[in-house]
RNA sequence: GGGCCUUUAGCUCAGUUGGUUAGAGCGCGCCUCUGAUAAGGGCGAGGUCUCAGGUUCGAGCCCUGAAAGGCCCA
């Protein structure tokens, strides 16, 4: 017996049941425990920071991550998943930076960093609660129980001896450089983080000219979008080969001025104003040339204020001069340099002037603009003025506008391994294909060395220490090493901020104090440093740790080719020239409805609970499986989510109730020792089965999801809609003969391997009917063996004619429709025509099953002598354009050309026919053509392509009879339903009717009892206390009543 | 300015090595079937396959260019 099954499903109930079973019976540790010893299967949890809380996108991350470890684990690897919690950085400093009220860096110091970061540790993990909570529910099987936490002591010693490998090979160095940069936050962000934090921004456009010292009323143009730089401007770059011009402006009187520019932005720059022009140069004959500078607040160490040539000055916009600042660019800094210029510094690192800058000092740069614009007017000095809209860089975090700003800063030295990491990135296999060329492709062959100091508090410390006298700096790889360099045990030391900094070291050359520089690391570090530092590896787990490098998989959104992606890249690269992980599903974003992306900031994250509640689960994850290619951005919506449970779910949970129910019925169990006597229909099904095992098998080896999910559903719907529904009277049938075995042995067959086939893709319902299947089977269908296929049972064949036979069905359906004849009444004949002869066969072969669906007393070949009345001979272009090439069009018209009927009679006789084109005589065969015939009155028809059905629609009195026995058996069985009897009671029926339909009744006595399970029919007004009907149909009247036996 | 992706029915998406009638699901209208079904079946409305060139006997598919949208980088 198995547990009765209601055909209606409570989803979350039943989720709810499975999840409580495996909590309570360890189900996860068990599939671990069971496959100790194993192969090893290795899966990297990308680790979520838990400070905010669980969207959509993070449900999308984990359903894919979830597939392929449940897989492999079925494959007979062992899968040690271990998850991990990203704890460190500017996230949560934000987020106890708003609890606190504070708006800048000072407002920390003063409260205590020490204090500080004891409620960042706490706030790191504000939601973990709601985490686990939707990671359980979501089944996603990832060991929270031993997480790897990034703010662990031994974490960050692992940190620490991969920084002093880099120091040791010089990969590890300081220097100043242009960075971007977040007065806000005040620190430098990694190239990755600005690349978060794009936006259009409107910024001041303004021209302004810079007077000539040599020359009188004569000024250099220069072009900005940055006013607040041109305090600290000591120079205009010119491209040497570029055209510039002096032109003449006539002012009021007789007054002019004139102005130097490239001649190709002429027009850009002065629009329709008419200017003359006096002479033209070269860019390189300007060289050298000096002008007045705009400001002097600042002392000038060296000369300045003059015109140098720089390769990347273009006239795409602007002047074609370009103004210099070496604070606040990286191309500034550059040629300013190889110029020997001065460097000005007029910015604090709040992002506000200093106080030499006296008409502005304190004010934040962004805010000075329009009163250095207002300066530059008043002093007759700005050309012209506007706004311009870009996209600009913000704080991805606080959406401050950031600033490119000189200043000493911690890099390391991975463009030097650029070549190894475009190497090793050939090695992996990414999914979609086109972001290993692609997107990370191109982000490696441009990589810059990586910004990681961070002037923060809470982050792992960089751990470099310097001599206050002599500048001499050590690395320490250890704590061990940090006690031994100090003298003092540190094993108890927290290795945080504000602790490590009061660390003194003495210094090994002239023995003065060493103090901590004051840089933590970019957090991006922490989470790449992840297959290292979560074992704490070299101090411990040495074994572990090769056993679980490099991952076989990992799998985050795309957002992260240049976060998680890159660090773990870069990081295993420069340490051990190896890639970290070998396959990697790359996400698209998900959306809101409205196709805006989702993000906390917006606050348009949609809470995956109600979806849950809801659909449950199992349908969620599907949904997000098969609703597009994995790398494809995507809406979300609930309703498709709904949908995927009304079509997909509750037709598999129907069959299997279909199954349970009449298995109990019959007291059927699988029996090993039977060898099922299979019809058509089962090979059929057990060939589709074992295709779909292989496919689903080869697309999982692949990592291709949508392969693996897609054709179960084909396969569901298939199932349900026409091999139960041609089954339901094997099952039905009384006697329990081999026929009726084989019917549930393949039924059964196909719910036991689908379970195993959705495992790992919906992990509830797949278990709730392997648990009830298999009274004999293991704990769970996740400690089962993944299926294998059998070739032998895989008959493509038997595939393709079953598909015809569903066409001719479904034809002889639109048939009858058209007759407007329903199913329930028996007709005697139909006849199809197919234009394909090696297709004819099929018809008989099938003809039990095509009568039955279509409720006719004989199936055959239409008769091309006698019943069709025309034809048509249609060309294939497929088979003859790849035979006849450029001949094609003529080959086809001289096909038309052809007297039809002649033609079509000896093509569907097998034989070829002669066409002739240009004098040559061609043979065309007949599966080269279709034929379409067209029937005789008489019969009903319906056609599509060359399909055609035609029906006899002549009613014999016999065929009346049995069509009103049917209706009869219908009103019955709906009258039980409303009863609400249960399938297998027995009844005992009475009815009176109208002459006609009392004598079919009488007639059929037999088949209507059989169909109804009544015990005891009896012509006479129903007792009282029956359940009882009266209905009319098809001009006849009845009254029917029923009771239980 | 550069890179990558997307563009097919009202919506969500398929569309094989190029083959002449471009499909599915949902939604909509009409009809129908049902003792597994929240379903199933039939018919219908709904498409200049974003546009323009090119290659080819033949292009939704291949090539070139453009447009729109998205992501990323300057």
């Amino acid at each position: 017996m198995f547990k009765p099954v209601s055909a209606k499903l409570n989803v979350t109930e039943m989720e709810e049941e499975i999840l409580e079973r495996w909590k309570k019976e360890g189900i996860f540790y068990k599939t671990l425990e069971e496959r100790k010893g194993c192969p090893e299967y290795v899966f990297y949890e990308g680790p979520p920071t838990a400070n905010g809380r669980p969207g959509v996108h993070h449900v999308l991350a984990r359903a894919f991550k979830d597939i392929f470890p449940r897989y492999k684990t079925m494959q007979g690897y062992y899968v040690s998943r271990r998850g991990g919690w990203d704890t460190h950085g500017l996230p949560v400093e934000i987020e106890v930076e708003k609890q606190l009220g504070f708006t800048n860096k000072q407002e920390i110091e003063d409260y205590g960093i020490d204090k500080f970061n004891a409620r960042c540790r706490e706030s790191a993990f504000t939601y973990i609660k709601e985490w686990e909570k939707l990671t359980d529910r979501i089944g996603f099987w990832v060991d929270l129980d031993t997480a790897y936490i990034t703010y662990a002591n031994s974490y960050i010693e692992s940190i620490w001896w991969i920084l002093k490998q880099f120091w040791d090979k010089d990969l590890l160095y300081q220097g100043f450089k242009v960075v971007p940069y977040c007065p806000r936050c005040g620190t430098p962000l990694s190239d990755h983080e600005v690349a978060l934090g794009y936006q259009d921004a409107e910024d001041p456009s303004v021209y302004v000219r810079l007077p000539l010292i040599d020359e009188k009323d004569t000024a250099f143009l220069i072009w900005t979008t940055t006013p607040w730089t041109l305090p600290a401007n000591v120079a205009i770059a010119v491209g040497g080969d570029l055209d510039y011009v002096k032109v003449r402006r006539r002012l009021h009187g007789d007054h002019h001025e004139d102005l130097i520019l490239a001649e190709a932005l002429l027009q850009k720059v002065f629009g329709d104003e008419k200017v003359e022009i006096v002479t033209r140069y070269k860019g390189r004959d300007l060289k050298g040339l000096q002008y007045t500078p705009l400001y002097q607040f600042l002392p000038l160490e060296k000369p300045a204020h003059r015109v140098i040539l720089a390769d990347y000055v273009t006239v795409e916009d602007g002047t074609g001069m370009v103004h210099i600042a070496p604070a606040f660019g990286a191309d500034d800094m550059r040629v300013s340099n190889e110029n020997d210029l001065p460097f000005l510094m007029t910015v604090g690192s709040d992002g506000a002037f200093l106080k030499e800058v006296e008409p502005w000092a304190g004010i934040f740069v962004k805010d000075a603009d329009p009163q250095i614009t207002q300066n530059l007017i008043d002093r007759g000095l700005l050309f012209k003025q506007g706004t311009i809209t870009h996209t600009y860089p913000f704080c991805w975090r606080c959406d401050s506008p950031l600033l490119y700003y000189a200043r000493p800063t911690w890099y390391v030295r991975t463009s030097v391994y650029k070549d190894r990491m475009v190497a090793l990135n050939n090695q992996i296999n990414w999914y979609p294909a086109h972001i290993k060329e692609g997107r990370f492709g191109n982000w490696l062959e441009n990589n810059v060395d990586w910004a990681l100091g961070r002037t923060r508090y809470w982050g792992t410390p960089l751990p470099v220490w310097e001599c206050k006298t002599c500048d001499h700096q050590v690395c320490v790889g250890s704590v061990a090493e940090l006690s031994q360099l100090s003298g003092h045990d540190m094993s108890q030391l927290d290795l945080h901020r504000p602790y490590v900094d009061d660390v003194i070291l003495a210094c090994p050359h002239c023995g003065a104090e060493m103090k901590r520089v004051p840089e933590l690391i970019d957090v991006w570090f922490d989470s790449g440093s992840m297959p290292y530092a979560q074992w704490h590896y070299p101090f411990e787990n040495q074994d572990k740790f090769h056993q679980q490098y490099p991952a076989d998989f990992i799998c985050e959104a795309v957002d992260q080719t240049r976060g998680w992606f890159y660090s773990l890249h870069a990081i295993s690269t420069l340490l051990n020239e190896k890639v970290a992980y070998k396959n990697v599903i790359c996400l698209g974003l998900i959306l809101d409805g409205d196709g805006q992306k989702m993000s906390k900031s917006k606050g348009n994250v949609v809470r995956p609970w109600e979806v849950l509640e809801k659909n449950g689960a199992d349908a969620m994850r599907w949904y997000l499986y098969t609703a597009s290619p994995p790398g494809q951005e995507r809406r979300f919506s609930s309703d498709l989510v709904s949908e995927v449970l009304r079509n997909f779910t509750l037709t598999l949970w129907n069959t299997y109730s279909f199954f349970v129910t009449y298995a109990n019925i019959d007291g059927w169990s699988p029996d090993k020792k039977v060898k099922p006597e299979y019809s058509a229909l089962d090979q059929w099904l057990r060939s589709s089965l074992h295709t779909l095992v292989r496919d689903v098998t080869q697309a999982l080896e692949n990592y291709d999801v949508l392969a693996a999910t897609r054709p179960i559903e084909g396969f569901i719907d298939q199932l349900s809609n026409w091999y139960l529904r041609r089954s339901r009277r094997r099952f039905w049938k009384s006697e329990s003969d081999a026929d009726k075995f084989a019917a549930y042995a393949t039924l059964y067959e196909a719910l036991t391997t689908i379970s195993k086939l959705l495992a790992p893709t919906m992990p509830f319902i797949s278990d709730a009917l392997y648990l009830n299947l298999t009274s004999d089977g293991l704990d769970s269908v996740h400690l089962e063996k993944w299926p294998d296929y059998d070739p032998n049972l895989i008959n493509e064949d038997l595939n393709r004619e079953m598909g015809l036979v569903m066409k001719l069905a479904s034809v002889g359906h639109a048939a009858r429709n058209r007759a407007n004849r329903k199913v329930r009444q028996p007709l005697s004949e139909a006849a199809f025509s197919i234009g394909n002869v090696d297709e004819r066969p099929v018809i008989a072969k099938y003809a039990e099953i095509l009568e039955d669906e279509l409720n006719v007393k004989h199936v055959r070949v239409l008769d091309a002598a006698t019943e069709a009345v025309s034809y048509e001979v249609k060309p294939l272009p497929k088979q003859l354009g790849q035979k006849y090439g450029a001949l094609f069009p003529k080959i086809r018209a001289a096909i038309m050309d052809l007297e039809p009927e002649k033609a079509a009679k000896s093509l569907l006789a097998d034989l070829p026919v002669k066409v002739s084109v240009n004098g040559e005589t061609y043979l065309i065969q007949p599966d080269e053509v279709e034929v379409r015939a067209m029937a005789k009155e008489g019969f009903s028809v319906a056609s599509e392509g060359s399909y055609l059905a035609a029906l006899v629609t002549d009613l014999t009195p016999e065929l009346e009879k049995e069509g009103l026995a049917r209706e009869f058996v219908r009103r019955v069985q709906d009258l039980r339903k409303t009863a609400d009897f249960d399938i297998a009671d027995r009844i005992k029926l009475y009815y009176s009717a109208s002459p006609k339909l009392a004598k079919a009744v009488q007639e059929f006595s037999t088949y209507i009892q059989g169909e109804t399970l009544t015990v005891e029919l009896v012509e006479g007004t129903p007792l009282i206390g029956m359940i009882s009907i009266t209905s009319e149909f098809d001009g006849e009247s009845v009254t029917i009543g029923i009771a239980r036996i």
